[in-house]
DNA sequence: TGAACAATTGAACAGTTGTTCATATATTCT
DNA sequence: AGAATATATGAACAACTGTTCAATTGTTCA
């Protein structure tokens, strides 16, 4: 987590690998892009957030019944539905005093399929 | 973090839409996939992990030649590359000294693409 | 064998994260 | 207006994470 510039140990080995190392450089994107890349990754990678995902990926459903299915409070639903929200991952309408959350993505169940085809792919 | 059971509040919304809870509940896959789901996201939620898997997608690379690469020391590039092995995407090959890495999944590629639409889908 | 190189490992530290608790906001109903 | 419901929000705390540093392992070469 600390991002700190750190410097650069001697090796003799990215001598012979120069050439190569310097290609790949060139053809990685832009740091801002993986750094966004990472941040939308970091929000998949909590347990109750996927389940929400996973939740709102069947049906649009309110706090208070999304807090009933996964066993856990409003509060700290309601925190994470921010930040999915903040990933523009999840939506939301107001109706009356309940606010109904719903999926924002195309991609979020192709991403799942992917993750969940790794997961299987090992046995 | 911390994982405690946690009391239920009591909701009115609750009851109301008690049989579509109930609905979803019945479809959420298992607790275990879900939590090796969120496992797996959490690699790919780490900036330098992401440039590591960008750069074998590209290259087999040292840990060396990754170190200079990302400008960062041999220690922590091998602390994440150790990561990345636990969760089955890269593997290694020893050359004498030098042991190289290589991607080990064929879904990562894909996962990265959905994800890179979903950034650039916002705007 | 010993020196040098490449990589790994463990402990420690700062920074981050998710939940809880208390409180605030928004809406409805009487 | 006040009471009740639904959600949001901020502070605080424990648990977790990524990097650094120091030490260790494994390999090659003189």
């Amino acid at each position: 987590m600390a991002k700190k510039p750190n410097p650069i140990e001697k090796c003799d080995a990215e001598v012979i690998h120069k050439e190569i190392v310097n290609q790949v450089k060139a053809k990685m994107p832009k740091e801002e892009i993986l750094y966004d890349l990472a941040e939308l990754f970091k929000v998949f990678g909590d347990t109750t957030r996927i389940k929400i995902l996973w939740a709102l990926a069947e049906s649009e459903m309110c706090v208070c019944d999304i807090a009933a299915l996964l066993n856990m409070t409003q509060s700290a639903i309601s925190h994470q539905l921010r930040i999915l929200k903040q990933a523009k991952l999840v939506k939301n309408r107001r109706d009356g005093k309940i606010v109904y959350y719903s999926l924002d993505d195309d991609h979020v169940e192709q991403i799942f399929g992917q993750g969940l085809a790794h997961i299987y792919e090992d046995r």
